[in-house]
DNA sequence: CTGAAAGCGCTTACAG
DNA sequence: CTGAAAGCGCTTACAG
């Protein structure tokens, strides 16, 4: 491999003018200059990152830690995250805890311990240890999708969204409003969401029957088994709407609906949160709240950026969404 | 930070010793070790990968070379690699080419430089540069996707797939097929796929009319334009049956025929490839090819791992697929 | 079983 | 404007 004594020699300058003419610090005379630039030129010489970090305590990549690779949320966050990244020089160093919490804490070490110059954590829960790990590892951290104490965070707006999908159903008509959640451990999903669906029917006077709520876990799968549940509790009390809090489960509702006969929005009117790609393609197509995914990973990794440059950052960002009514309310 | 010498100091030993313990290379007494380690849990050391690295050439990163983040395709056979490398401790090193050629050989130059290991190329085209790029890189690259000269591939049965798909159509009873394909410069996807198509069309005797023949370029939209062109073009002599060759362009085309009023299957029957998770979902269901997408990718990481051992590896790898039997047709 | 020393490829005060 | 030297945090022959 050819290294900076190689070009030096090449070139006939120490290696201490290379570095200088490669990373534009410091004088270098114009001859020098030119001479050295063919040479890496000629030889596509490329300084050793690994060296490079050593002494600069710089890698120029970013540590991702994610819940999962393969969900579209995940992946558009990711795609805004590289989109703004590449354009400063940085890469992603991905990792993906398939929702293991231990592994959230193991990866924050292990991204260090790889000289990242920042994380960004997509977070879906939130607890103590966690918080701990951040605080620990000295390097800036900012999180995505969940509020962590003392840690810069994005949010999107889970309450409003949901208040604002609740008052809609509500405004249509319904009376009866069914709802699949995920569990509490996840604040922003589990938590913010159920309770402005709660509070919203309340403020219109209108009553929750338990038999009507269910908890999923985010699988097209666990959508339909609770949809079944639903209406199997619910006999001679059913609901005429439902809420799940992501699009997979208001698409695994919708299959079971569809299978037992029922017309959508006719009989049952559902919604659901994410604008999935297939949200918009499924029949009748999903009414949904669209969080601009690649925006926000987009913002998050603006706001890195420029902690890294000790900028002053707030601790809460708190992103904008948009409801898209479509056919199935 | 803490360093191996903090750690050796405190532990009483020398450097080298914790180096050994660390790495289970060569002798430790059992006394050494057990300070050693107890230091080690104490600190929460880990050691600098960059100065690892810099010194033993490796540095546990695979670097990943993809088109598109956000596609399922890609996201399922990265999934699928790091399912796989996670196993063995090694960690993903992200670059997304954004279908530009160029960086696509700018990124194999920028992945050695960060001293990746090993590099997986989900390719998308074949070219001289391309190939040369990678033999001067000498690190290991194994493509997933084309066939590339002279580079362990790993290939989908692009052949085979399309053909049994443009076999089962002919089956069915239909006579009049059209075609929704991509650029030839993706020889796989758009070569493959579209010969497949008209040596199976013309092994049953049948003739394809060109004016049923389009190409998209893997969009949703792409395929809703391409069937209206192709609907345009052939008033009077319309095909019965459409072939496109990603679900994506299969699903914009039923789009368009719905919207038009066409039945499916009935006036017209639709085939895709790609098994997405839409596919299952839309309205009929959509008849279609599953390639196993992170079964690939974990094939690819196991070949890349045993490379990086220096066994021999074949040159080419077929994937199986399953063609998957839905309502579209 | 253990340690001193060299060296991986860079950058950065410092001196000229 | 330029270069010699030190040092980043590791590992690995080598010698004992």
């Amino acid at each position: 491999m050819t290294t900076i004594n190689d070009i030096a020699k090449l070139a006939e300058v120490s290696r201490t003018t290379v570095s200088r003419a490669l990373n534009n610090s410091g004088y270098v005379s114009e001859d020098a200059r030119k001479r050295i630039m063919k040479i890496v030129e000629e030889t596509g010489y490329m300084p050793s990152q690994s060296a490079k970090s050593l002494r600069t305590k710089r890698s120029g990549v970013i540590g991702i830690i994610l819940p999962r690779l393969s969900t579209e949320t995940s992946t558009r966050v990711v795609a805004g995250i590289n989109e703004e990244l590449a354009k400063e020089g940085f890469q992603i160093l991905l990792t993906d805890t398939e929702l293991d919490k231990q592994k959230e804490i193991d990866y924050i070490r292990l991204l260090k311990s790889r000289h990242v110059d920042g994380i960004i954590l997509l977070a879906t829960n939130v607890n103590e240890q966690l918080i701990k790990a951040i605080k620990d590892v000295e390097i800036p951290v900012l999180a995505i999708g969940q509020e962590l104490p003392g840690v810069p965070s994005l949010v999107y707006d889970d309450y409003h969204a949901a208040a604002d999908l609740t008052n809609m159903i509500i405004q249509k008509g319904h009376e009866r409003v069914a709802f699949i959640g995920v569990t509490k451990e996840d604040p922003s999903v589990g938590g913010l969401r159920e309770q402005a669906y709660r509070d919203k029917m309340e403020q219109s006077g209108l009553e929750v029957q338990e038999s009507w709520v269910g908890e999923g876990d985010f699988s097209i799968e666990s959508g339909y088994e609770q949809m079944k549940s639903i209406l199997k509790r619910s006999k001679g009390n059913e609901p005429t709407a439902l809420f799940a809090v992501t699009d997979r489960m208001a698409i695994g509702a919708m299959e079971y609906l569809k299978e037992q006969g029922y017309r959508i929005p006719e009989d049952m009117a559902v919604v659901g949160i994410g604008a999935s790609a297939m949200s918009k393609y499924v029949t009748p197509s999903l009414t949904t709240i669209d969080y601009h995914n690649a925006e926000a990973g987009k913002k998050a990794a603006h706001l890195l950026m420029r902690k890294l440059k000790n900028e002053k950052i707030e601790e809460k960002f708190e992103l904008t969404y948009r409801l898209i009514s479509r056919n199935s309310v």
